[in-house]
DNA sequence: CCGAGATTGCTCGTATACAAACAGATGTTG
DNA sequence: CAACATCTGTTTGTATACGAGCAATCTCGG
């Protein structure tokens, strides 16, 4: 199934809505690593659910956040290693990894939130309010 | 410089562009996986630049496809290796590593560019022809 | 209660992604 | 032309990201 020289001479990457996916993420994360400092932004996801959840298990951790049970496994070893999360077994189901902020984590988490929200700002920066709006509610229909 | 209570409470992760961002990445990545066989969107688009620009430097390669030079030349080992692109040094700037598509690599960009086509689609099916229009063009301002 | 199936977390292997430090080649400029 | 800056590509270390395969544990139907 190839392609006629025509399509193969008019594909321009740029124009590829995969490709620009993957650089506004680029940019966003090279924003957010200026202006919160010491948090990833997958880091400051996963505080950020632990505040909203409470103490939950380390995969359901990882589905709130997007991550499969590999990758939020480094992720929680990070944020242990910071002292910024506690994780302990759970009595009832004992292949459960119950993970939790710490008092420190809460901290930081408070702390960095303000830096974390202007991250999100200076992303959608070249746009209008309006235009941002608009953006916004469109990505959240393709996630 | 810590945030008001209500500040922390009312912070929802699932709303924010950041996060949105990273998720429509993943998912456009795992639609561009299942439809482009043998091809990570980044080896592809790589491809894409090469059949662009012809024999172009290993470094420049890397800018025109968003990659920094310890990432590129990971992405040009493996094409290598699968004797997709070819790399000789030049003989006017002997720092340089030219690269550039071999006739195979040629053939299986042309090959895969319908299913790199339908993965663009795809990924944009939650949208209607006038939303995704929008949605490409407030895109190609955030990169 | 028992065995099939599901879930939890782990490990390994591969592929981006990027900072930082490096050596070698090229350029620029006083 | 020599000193310096810049650019090339490489290497190392860290951090996602995910497929695949694994053992331990739990759940549920029979």
């Amino acid at each position: 199934m190839s392609s006629k020289r025509s399509d193969v001479d008019a594909y321009q990457l740029s124009e590829q809505a995969g490709f620009n996916l993957r650089r506004a993420n680029q940019r966003h994360v090279a924003i957010f690593s200026k202006l919160v400092k010491g948090l990833t932004p997958t880091q400051f996801a996963a505080l950020a659910r632990l505040n909203e959840h409470g103490a939950i298990s380390q995969n359901r951790l990882g589905r709130l956040t997007a991550m499969d049970s590999a990758t939020i496994k480094g992720v929680v070893e990070r944020l242990k290693a910071k002292g910024l999360v506690l994780s302990r077994s759970d009595l009832k189901d004992r292949r459960m990894r119950l993970v939790e902020l710490s008092d420190k984590g809460r901290s930081v988490f408070e702390t960095e939130l303000v830096a974390a929200l202007h991250a999100r700002t200076e992303t959608l920066a070249p746009l209008t309010e309006e235009e941002a709006k608009t953006f916004e509610a469109l990505l959240s229909k393709l996630v």
